[in-house]
DNA sequence: TTGTAAGCGTTATCAT
DNA sequence: ATGATAACGCTTACAA
């Protein structure tokens, strides 16, 4: 293994300083034009590369952005994540991600690991930090979006939209098409899921239709499989029910394929509604309403708000909502969809 | 801000040096019990966190483990990303994690990023590294190991399985149902695809029944969609064809939709057979057979591995082979099936 | 525009 | 068992 080449080689090479090379590097434009050829010249040449933890000890400064998220295989999290490293191609951060599981004191400790490299920016899932992870943040002195959901006053920064509003959006949907006695079921239960519960709650309060055993939840981490069992779960608690809300795509396919199992016909007898509109939905038998919303664009504008900070510029408003779309498909079609075939 | 608690603070606090701070912190053993107890009780007392840009520039050396993998998004690299975080939980090690979107010029990239940060392990997908990655993988210095494949000569270590094997074996298990005709569907094609394709054109010259205008592929990612197009593609080339091998399961969801639609048998008139064994295929209408990859195993194996050679402990085999199981379930029943049925 | 000097906070090395 | 001193490779602040 050869030698690393250091500033100093470069400088030595070129027959300048140290600090001219890191000049030439850095702010490029305090160097003459002569003497920033000759060094970028030089530094291709030997194939000097700047050595990050010196940089970071002198400078007091990275180029790490912390990227903290409850889960690495949910779904609704790498797309968040496929926005973020996308939008970060080519810009000279790195991204350090951490995996909190849901945990609030692991989000602390992994706050704690990510203050201490004095990133350029931080990006943090949700609303809901511990009291010492927010003494933390306010301590990190670098900018912080907050993700996924927006309410009450931003730490510093915020992009995502109201769960609770798309919770009633598609609880709403589902009346209008005719159901009435609708269930929701809900997995992991994490604080979004929550607040879209609450949506779920005031539409079918408001409606007058309000069943407290129509709620089905869990602790557990949604899957298809999961579907299929708190649909049974529901079913086995009553049969006057004509519909479900549920809090995430994969419950809502679990759903569907229980349904198909049980020869219970969607969506005339049965609709069901998700959230997310993961791809699959639309291709499903019959196709499933969700709610849309716009992860991938999230993750970018994170960075982005993150990157306008870092430059110095001004934010025009630090909280962004991405707003929801309730995509209708066939599965909530309504019950109204068999009258009419039936006058037909 | 308060100002940030240095080493040296403790160890004045303490009345001993420097040194002997970081010794207690380090090597604990190194220092006497009285000395030691007091400095534990300043670290904690003063609330001193090492600072890990000093820490590497000093001792050459980090808590880094990086991780390159192609995709942040496929469901198959987030269950290695969950074994690995698994795994890695408790022990003094930080993830970082390398986005290549299957792009080799992207992991030279990132591995030149990674490698200037001297990490203490690097995990690196797939065998097909460029010549520039393998030189600088070569002088990276640290313990490396490829996951998802085994094959050929490892760079350091190796974890995971054969999917030509696999390919070869999905394909048999299809023709000992008794279908003949079987295509291939395969999105992206990356290396490992293409091997499980070899693997699938292997079986079926030895059935003596490879037809070339049974696969069908294409470089898009896969997606259940996806699999619903290619299936129509497919179908629009012949019908005459009574099975599918899809590369993984996202396809084999899509063309179990499709086939829904098109009132396709399934498994009398067509067999599916997909790959990975994601959760959802147990619970489809009919359950869908396929290839099972122990994915988080995959990962937790990987930072085991890297553990052991960081600590110095010697290595028993630096090829892990973790196979693969074919999962039988009702999709490839088999047209015997309806000869047993009509038979009845 | 370029350079000098003094750190940044820790650990390696060599003493004691 | 503990300490003094010199790195580690770069940037900041100030000087020329």
């Amino acid at each position: 293994m050869k030698k690393k080449v250091k500033l100093i080689d470069v400088a030595d090479a070129v027959g300048v300083s140290a600090i001219t090379v890191s000049r030439v590097l850095r702010k490029p434009e305090l160097v003459s034009e002569a003497v920033r050829l000759r060094v970028t010249e030089a530094v291709a040449r030997l194939g000097y590369v700047p050595d990050p933890a010196a940089r970071a000890l002198a400078s007091a400064r990275t180029d790490v952005l912390g990227i903290l998220i409850p889960s690495v295989t949910n779904n609704v999290f790498s797309n968040v994540l496929r926005g973020i490293y996308d939008r970060v191609e080519g810009l000279p951060f790195n991204i350090q991600l951490g995996n909190t599981r849901y945990s609030l004191l692991e989000e602390e400790r992994l706050l704690g690991v990510f203050s201490r490299q004095r990133p350029a920016g931080l990006i943090i899932t949700g609303l809901d930090q511990s009291h010492r992870s927010k003494t933390l943040l306010a301590q990190a002195d670098c900018p912080i979006v907050q993700i996924m959901e927006i309410g009450g006053d931003p730490i510093d920064m915020m992009v995502g939209f109201s769960h609770r509003d798309a919770g009633r959006g598609a609880t709403r949907h589902l009346q209008e098409r005719g159901y009435r006695r609708i269930g929701f079921l809900g997995a992991r239960m994490d604080p979004r899921t929550q607040r879209r519960l609450e949506g779920y709650e005031q539409a079918m309060k408001e409606a007058g239709s309000f069943d407290e055993r129509l709620i089905v939840t869990t602790h557990r981490a949604s899957t298809v499989t999961l579907g299929c069992e708190l649909l049974g779960e529901l079913l086995s608690r009553t049969h006057e029910i004509d519909a479900v809300f549920c809090n995430n795509d994969d419950l809502a396919i679990g759903v569907l394929f229980e349904c198909q199992r049980r020869r219970i016909s969607v969506p005339d007898d049965f609709g069901i509604c998700g959230f997310n509109d993961l791809e699959m939905t639309a291709v499903a038998n019959p196709p499933l309403t969700s709610v849309r919303t716009n992860r991938e664009e999230m993750g970018r504008r994170a960075i982005e708000m993150l990157i306008t900070r870092i430059t110095g510029e001004p934010i025009d408003d630090p909280v962004v909502d991405l707003g929801f779309e309730i995509v209708a498909r066939q599965s909530t079609a309504g019950p109204i969809a068999r009258e009419g075939r039936a006058s037909a």
